[in-house]
RNA sequence: GUGGAUGUAGCUCAAUUGGUUAGAGUCCCAGAUUGUGAUUCUGGAUGUUGCCGGUUCGAGUCCGGUCAUCCACC
């Protein structure tokens, strides 16, 4: 569609691992590379000086939310989403394929569209590939995303393979009608397809071998992390590098804990966004060099360390655990703030680490080395919790 | 000093004409969270019903006394 804006730049020798760049008219993203999500052109509790300080590089927001408020057109009007929210840097809108499928009771979905209603007022919308290309026009985020439907888990390779068809069906029409209609803003936007199939591998390879005729810009891939174990994930996530072309970006939609990203970039994926760093932030857990830390947790209110001591960010060089916890008990927005400044760093210094040691070569060791971690959820493999309860054990007990 | 009112979880309050193991919110404690319908959700702990006695098969509830607080009047 447009010039590829992908540049890869090594391959590792031992995986899959990749080092990249992303070229957009807001600037150059280097893979592997963590999106912070700011759904309504806000990642919460933080200003665009605190993304660009913590060195964030394109953020993420969503149309399904912006189109209900405060409407695509005045966002167009207001010179885009950048413009609007004082962030200059790249950004990637999600299509709303996601939040659609969240609705649940409150949508229809046909081959035409998704017909719901609007989460906040009940009022009656249809989305169609065509009015959810032209919102993201109107949007204006360097990467736009296709329409899809995101399979739900577990499903049949019936109910998989009728959720491909529409999605592959949509998204022929949502890049005929990017073709057939010119741009709001003067800047490219490039186009990505999400893969989808659910857990069903031929699925998967149909879904990728359609997306490679329509040829986007790059490649996602969706409904993963949707409920089945995290070695499903691994394994379909490898399956589709395999067969995605090697010279276009990938994207993993939605994922995940620190660990569930080396582990994907690993199996060749660059780009990553998840809601966990800010969400378990402003819930009261945080991300450490030592795994991690529920700071709510009665045992920090007097404790004078920094969240991370190893964290160079804002809130781990000015503030303590005890004031953190009491900012969070105290419902003190601020706490927030911090907490999530805290996370989103940890997540792109992740990142930094991880492109720095494919381009050193022992990208592999520095995953072998790195601490557990888990995303205070279940799905991570046996050995893994045993490893984290052992680490959290002589970590942070008192 | 006299009269009246009120005493139930740390806090604010429920509990039918006396009827199972005295509840709820909040607070506290712990857990969950994967393209944000999220300042969210789930679970847990906490009581000598001010105290002493009486009536009754059975009292947070009725009676007597007592203590505390508040109000009014001397």
């Amino acid at each position: 569609m447009n010039q590829n804006p992908f540049e890869l730049v090594k391959t590792s020798d031992r995986s899959k691992a990749r080092r990249g760049r992303l070229h957009t008219a807001h600037g150059t993203i280097e893979t592997p590379i963590f999106m912070p999500v700011g759904t309504l052109a806000s990642v919460k509790g933080l200003s665009s000086r605190d993304l660009r300080e913590m060195q964030a590089q394109i953020i993420l927001a969503n149309t399904y939310h912006l189109y209900l408020r405060p409407g695509t057109e005045l966002v167009a009007k207001m010179g885009g989403v950048q413009k609007f929210m004082g962030w200059d840097g790249p950004m990637l809108t999600d299509s709303g394929g996601f939040q659609v499928w969240s609705l649940k009771d409150l949508r229809h979905i046909t081959e035409e569209g998704v017909e719901f209603h609007s989460h906040l007022d009940g009022s009656r919308h249809m989305f169609t590939p065509e009015s959810v290309m032209k919102a993201q026009r109107e949007i204006g985020a360097d990467i736009i995303m296709a329409f899809d439907e995101c399979t739900p888990y577990p499903s049949t390779v019936e109910e998989a393979s009728q959720s491909l068809d529409y999605t592959l069906k949509w998204t022929r029409r949502a890049v005929d009608w990017l073709r057939e209609n010119p741009p709001v803003h003067d800047y490219p936007q490039y186009f990505f397809g999400i893969v989808q199939g659910g857990m069903h591998k031929e699925l998967r390879q149909k879904s990728i071998d359609a997306l490679k005729e329509i040829a986007p810009d790059g490649y996602a891939m969706g409904g993963l992390s949707v409920g089945e174990p995290v070695e499903t994930m691994y394994e379909i996530a490898d399956f589709c590098t395999n067969s995605l072309p090697a010279d276009r970006a990938r994207y993993v939609m939605g994922v995940g804990t620190p660990w569930n990203l080396l582990e994907l970039i690993k199996r060749g994926v660059d780009m990553f966004d998840c809601i966990l760093p800010a969400k378990n932030a402003q819930d009261g857990l945080v991300y450490t060099s030592r795994g991690v830390l529920r700071y709510k947790n009665a045992k920090f209110a007097d404790d004078n360390c920094p969240l991370d001591p190893e964290c160079d960010c804002h809130c781990c060089k000015n503030y303590t655990r005890a004031y953190v916890r009491h900012l969070f008990k105290t419902k003190e927005p601020l706490g927030w703030t911090l907490s999530t400044l805290h996370n989103l760093h940890f997540y792109l210094h992740l990142m930094q680490q991880a492109r720095d040691h494919i381009e050193a070569g022992d990208f592999e060791e520095y995953c072998g080395t790195y601490p557990a971690t888990s995303a205070g959820s279940g799905i991570d493999s046996r050995y893994m919790s045993l490893k984290i309860a052992i680490i959290s054990f002589f970590s942070f007990k008192k």
